[in-house]
DNA sequence: CGGCCCGTTGACTTACATCAAGATGAGTGG
DNA sequence: CCACTCATCTTGATGTAAGTCAACGGGCCG
């Protein structure tokens, strides 16, 4: 279901994607760059609601994402899912499964999406020459780990509503880094899945939603929203929003 | 607070270490080992209640734990605190701060307790000559972020129960590999932390202690468990207690 | 012996889940 | 273009798991 993309050499690259400051490649010269580059042979697109890469599965790239987002699961033995993750252009994907060899999660595009493969075994082989690579590689590594940890903190300690407003805060923080507006933006994700990364049920999330409404906090349709007071919103999550 | 002890020639090293087999050298060859020692060129002695490290501190090292245990935890910006692990002999911590040069959590001594140091720049400096290491580093990271998702899992969709079901089944498993009893063992943390850990109150978590009772799964008086049904505990999980 | 954690247990409250009934909107086919 | 279905979302009524508040008891240490 997905769709290889090999890249010739006219095809565009990372020294000219508009998300090279935010993607693996942050942090390197324009040389390591060019010499990075090489790593990353072909492109994926994937459908919206069709996998990258299920848990299991051998975990020989790590994926970043050019266009669309996704969403990471795990699913225990009885079949439950907790949504662990939503990740945007420029973010990395398999990260935890290419530390072990085989995937941890499930990822699953919620639009229509595009990512980069970088394979393991070319990165081990490039990283070599290019210590700002492992570098980023265990930088990115840790944020992934401290993104967990936060996650644990908001299911842990936080009450329904701080937790919906650290995501809201969260999403915007991340959406204006792209250069989009970061008190208008649309929602790819349901509410079940909004829930379910949050510990809570759907129908929680939509009452929330309606009393933030409600209270100008923000205006809702549907996966339309615009914070109207992100101060406020990220005094109720308590500060800091991962 | 805590006590440097430098090691000697003569002092016991990993090749001698009964914990060898489930440490760091895990996977090592007998050769490797000899070579990795020269890491560890001192322990620390941590009492009971003290840190080995904060949040915020420069992480230049890792820690093998010899005896004893730590808990460690994260504080968010209004105070509050989320236990994000317990850890016993055999186990790493600072694996996430050594990712980004800083700590991301506090580790503190649940009982007098003495940790290997290995210093990040003896590990890279060795790692080049032995890759097994590198291999042990990532598995290790891997573990790591298995662990914090198990916790994410377990806050986001297990009820208190099966929380606490699947924590005592887990320190079972944990310490059986040390040689310990499965089935009988001492909680060296409170109530509170166990609480604060699963996401629940310390009544809870002594109401609940107190119902297994009632019900023949365990015997328990203060922290002395003993577990008597196993298996029901395992099915009460949901199985899988990472 | 007395003080102090720490753990237990009970009575009460509450935040969130569950159950259930519409609305709203996107997609499909006549 | 409208009528249909199906997904998703909203909102209300009710239930319950776990939190809160409070009193008490048992070990442990000076």
């Amino acid at each position: 279901m997905q769709k290889r993309i090999p890249l010739t050499p006219d095809s565009s690259r990372c020294s000219t994607c508009m998300l090279n400051n935010l993607c693996l490649p942050v942090g390197m010269s324009t040389i390591d760059i060019s010499r990075f580059e090489e790593v990353v042979q072909e492109r994926l697109r994937i459908p919206k609601g069709e996998s990258l890469f299920e848990a299991g599965e051998r975990a020989d790239a790590i994926f970043g994402i050019r266009v669309g987002s996704l969403k990471t699961q795990l699913e225990d033995a009885s079949g439950h899912v907790q949504v662990t993750g939503f990740l945007l252009p420029g973010e990395i994907a398999g990260l935890d499964g290419f530390l072990e060899g085989h995937q941890l999660s499930h990822a699953v595009a919620l639009e229509d999406t595009e990512v980069c493969v970088a394979r393991v075994d070319e990165i081990d082989r490039v990283a070599a020459h290019i210590p700002s690579l492992q570098q980023q590689l265990r930088r990115l590594t840790s944020t992934e780990m401290k993104r967990s940890h936060q996650l644990v903190v908001s299911l842990g300690v936080l009450r329904s509503e701080q937790r919906l407003a650290a995501f809201l805060v969260n999403m915007s923080q991340r959406l204006s880094i792209l250069g989009y507006s970061s008190s208008e933006f649309i929602l790819r994700m349901s509410r079940e899945e909004i829930g379910n990364y949050l510990g809570l049920t759907l129908e929680t999330v939509s009452r929330l939603f309606s009393r933030f409404a409600r209270e100008n906090l923000i205006r809702i349709h549907q996966r339309e929203v615009k914070l109207l007071d992100l101060p406020a919103l990220r005094d109720l999550a308590g500060t800091d929003c991962g």
